[in-house]
RNA sequence: CGGAGUGUAGCGCAGUCUGGUAGCGCACUACGUUCGGGACGUAGGGGUCGCAGGUUCAAAUCCUGCCACUCCGACCA
């Protein structure tokens, strides 16, 4: 991308609205807009960013044996009747009515409208498990949406929702998810540890939060400290080895680790004193084994070996993409701007033409991005004419992974400058050398 | 929903107490000089002062009502 045909609309002065450095970043380099309380829009670069993550998302949960559906976001208050929950979700849920003075209701979540889809079309134990996921846009009328994305009322949520026999089969998909959801988060470059916690208005018995330790996280936790030193299961992980995802389970929960409102103090007082881990952290996924609590209700079943109807159980898993944007940029920054993951971030690489306008480093700058393109990279090339400073505060401040700084007086010891945003080392080296580093990438 | 604030140009702010032609910095436009870590000069453009009433010769400023947004708390992917 040409940033003079761009559309980034970076800030030099932070909006006062924006308190923590997330919402800060993600206003100063053009990613969002607030439209309302908790709602934003969302400007390429952010988009971007969201797609990243998204994509991550998709790739765990494929992997998982979870299968990709849409659902709409707009829904009938009746199937939510069904379940009780029309009446019990409070004034979180955005009710609406449509012309024919319908009632209908902007999704906070989908439980009622899968287990429909469910009980539409699976009718033997055969069929399972199953698992059903979305990624879509969920509406919570929170009292008080803050911290940008980090807290909105509109937000974008990967919710994924399992089907099994009995609840032995359940306990299965849990540990399935439980699984991607390690991997999922590892592969974003965050450690989020799973902890204990309360299962709120969706039900059930069983649940665990992923949370990520970041000083400006909403909640209270406590957990052990080995758990930042567990490793992640590895790709080639065998979903369906009940026993060995059950062992991993096991593992990833045997040491204290619980939010403030699970937490016992004499639990974690019988954990060694060094190994306490006492912080803040950003809550970015969400799992719940409930049961049959939305099955029975609402007819959910299918005919069992012996012939007989049992209602399905289910567990629903939610990961906050929207949200998981911010907690990058909690994790990732520094003063000078957002540092991504690499697979994350919005750009593989920057092209900075430090002298637009100047014939030899146009032409090398033109032949380098031309080159990464070619080769399947997300290249910016920033071919402004501008000062030189403004473009390196630009690059740093969106945070490409790599700067490939080209001007004249590189060039005229045939040299371009390679830096890496992370550590900020540099080097000079060839163009041809710079481009050697970027091997083809896969589609 | 309780408490506290803020609404003036795209962003950050002054002006409001004490009513009298709407300002500053950045950004934007034009020209010139600059150019290896957010340059400088000159000349410009851009505002129903959140909205609606009221008081007054005169309202960004005073009064009343409403709306929006932010922060602290209780609640939450």
């Amino acid at each position: 991308m040409r940033l003079s045909r761009y559309f980034l609309p970076l800030l030099r002065d932070t909006p006062k609205d924006a308190e923590i450095v997330s919402h800060r970043l993600m206003l100063r380099a053009g990613m969002i807009r607030q439209q309302a309380a908790g709602i934003y829009s969302w400007l390429p670069l952010g988009l971007r960013v969201l797609d990243k993550i998204n994509r991550v998302v998709r790739e765990e949960q494929n992997r998982s044996g979870a299968i990709e559906i849409l659902m709409p976001t707009v829904q009938s208050a009746d199937l939510w009747r069904e379940s009780g929950r029309y009446e019990a979700y409070g004034k979180e849920m955005l009710r609406i009515r449509d012309r024919h003075d319908r009632e209908m209701l902007y999704g906070p979540t989908n439980e009622e409208m899968v287990t429909d889809i469910f009980r539409s079309y699976v009718r033997s134990y055969k069929d399972l498990p199953l698992n059903l996921y979305h990624i879509q846009w969920k509406f919570r009328d929170e009292v008080r949406p803050r911290f940008g994305v980090m807290r909105g009322r509109e937000f974008l949520m990967k919710d994924a929702y399992s089907f099994d026999i009995d609840q032995a089969a359940a306990r299965h998909a849990y540990n399935r998810m439980f699984t991607a959801y390690l991997r999922t988060f590892a592969r974003l470059g965050l450690k989020a540890i799973p902890m204990r916690a309360d299962t709120g208005p969706i039900g059930g018995d069983l649940s665990h939060e992923f949370i990520v330790l970041a000083a400006t996280g909403e909640s209270e936790v406590f957990c052990h400290r080995d758990y930042l030193d567990f490793e992640t299961p590895p790709a080639d992980t065998d979903f369906d080895d009940v026993a060995g995802l059950r062992g991993l389970v096991e593992r990833w929960t045997s040491l204290y680790a619980a939010t403030s409102e699970m937490h016992d103090a004499a639990a974690f007082g019988a954990v060694p004193a060094d190994s306490r881990v006492s912080a803040r952290g950003i809550e970015v996924g969400h799992i719940f084994y409930f049961g049959t609590k939305y099955s029975e209700p609402m007819g959910a079943t299918v005919a069992g070996p012996d012939g007989q109807q049992t209602p399905v159980h289910m567990g629903s898993y939610g990961i906050g993409p929207s949200r998981l944007v911010a907690a990058l940029i909690e994790a990732g920054h520094d003063e000078a701007g957002i540092i991504w993951p690499d697979e994350i971030a919005p750009f593989d690489m920057a092209v900075l033409n430090l002298k637009a306008g100047d014939a030899a480093t146009d032409a090398a700058c033109e032949q380098l991005y031309r080159a990464l393109l070619a080769k399947g990279h997300d290249a910016l090339y920033d071919d402004r004419d501008d000062r030189p400073g403004a473009k390196f505060a630009t690059a740093d401040l969106i945070g490409a992974p790599w700067q490939i700084i080209v001007g004249p007086k590189g060039l005229a010891e045939g040299k371009v400058e390679l830096k890496r945003r992370a550590g900020g080392e540099r080097e000079q080296i060839s163009l041809e050398a710079a481009l050697a580093r970027f091997p083809e990438k896969a589609a």
